[in-house]
DNA sequence: AAATATGTACGATAGTTTTCGTATATGCAA
DNA sequence: TTGCATATACGAAAACTATCGTACATATTT
């Protein structure tokens, strides 16, 4: 049951995230933004997701509804703990500060990690 | 010619990066102590990882000498950059933050966590 | 020298992911 | 009602990944 998106899929569930309650054509004219492909490869790549779990839909209607099972910040965990213990030789401050230092954090981001990390002051300070 | 390793790839790629310059023996023993799979293949691997430019080796001696192309700081800008857009909608402070919250950082990491986010305080305060 | 160990090369297979063509149903407009 | 646009379902091909068997060359040992 633990079963992680693939790469497409996680275009998909962008999408979904994105926008809540989803068609086919929708998700579909959202990727079509950004590369080619048809109709009927993004319907049989949310019909396989369906199968795995990964999305529920709506089928009343003629044209289906899906949103996402897992949540974003699932995902989001998922793919942390993949690169940290593959490249990151399981260190997580090697990972923050990588991201930190090539990713050109904004002053507003390295405030909102500097107030982030003030719960972890001593108290007796 | 911007070519992302894969999985097995990294792995392999973790043992030439912690050793140096290394042969395929000297690579698939490492991978033996934690997965069970055959000399071959690991061989063949490293053989496609060779024509895909991941690695490159020295072939004067009959044993193969082989090294990376790629940095471990490159691997993992790559895998940064690739999460952060795909689940992180591009916010580097919400990957951060993520990371800290859920990974249970050491005192020792959100030490340095925070001696590195130092230099972008303001010099006027 | 013969047997054994160790190395590369490479084809074949299995599994997974991605892509699309085609069949078929249904709503809607002329 | 006839025809077109839009929908789902699904089989099958293409591409990629991982695994291994086998062939063959070259050292090393007995």
């Amino acid at each position: 049951m633990e079963l992680k998106p693939t790469e497409s899929e996680l275009e998909i569930l962008q999408v979904i995230w994105k926008k809540g309650e989803c068609t086919v054509r929708d998700v579909h004219e959202e990727l079509a933004k950004n590369k080619e492909s048809g109709y009927t490869t993004t319907l049989k790549l949310m019909q396989i997701m369906h199968e795995k779990g990964l999305v529920e839909r709506n089928t009343d209607a003629k044209t289906h509804l899906y949103k996402a099972v897992i949540t974003r910040g699932e995902a989001q965990q998922g793919a942390l703990d993949k690169i940290i213990s593959t490249v990151f030789k399981g260190s997580t401050s090697d990972l923050v500060i990588q991201a930190l230092g090539q990713h050109r954090a904004s002053q507003d981001e390295i405030d909102a990690i500097k107030d982030y990390l003030k719960q972890f002051d001593q108290p007796t300070k």
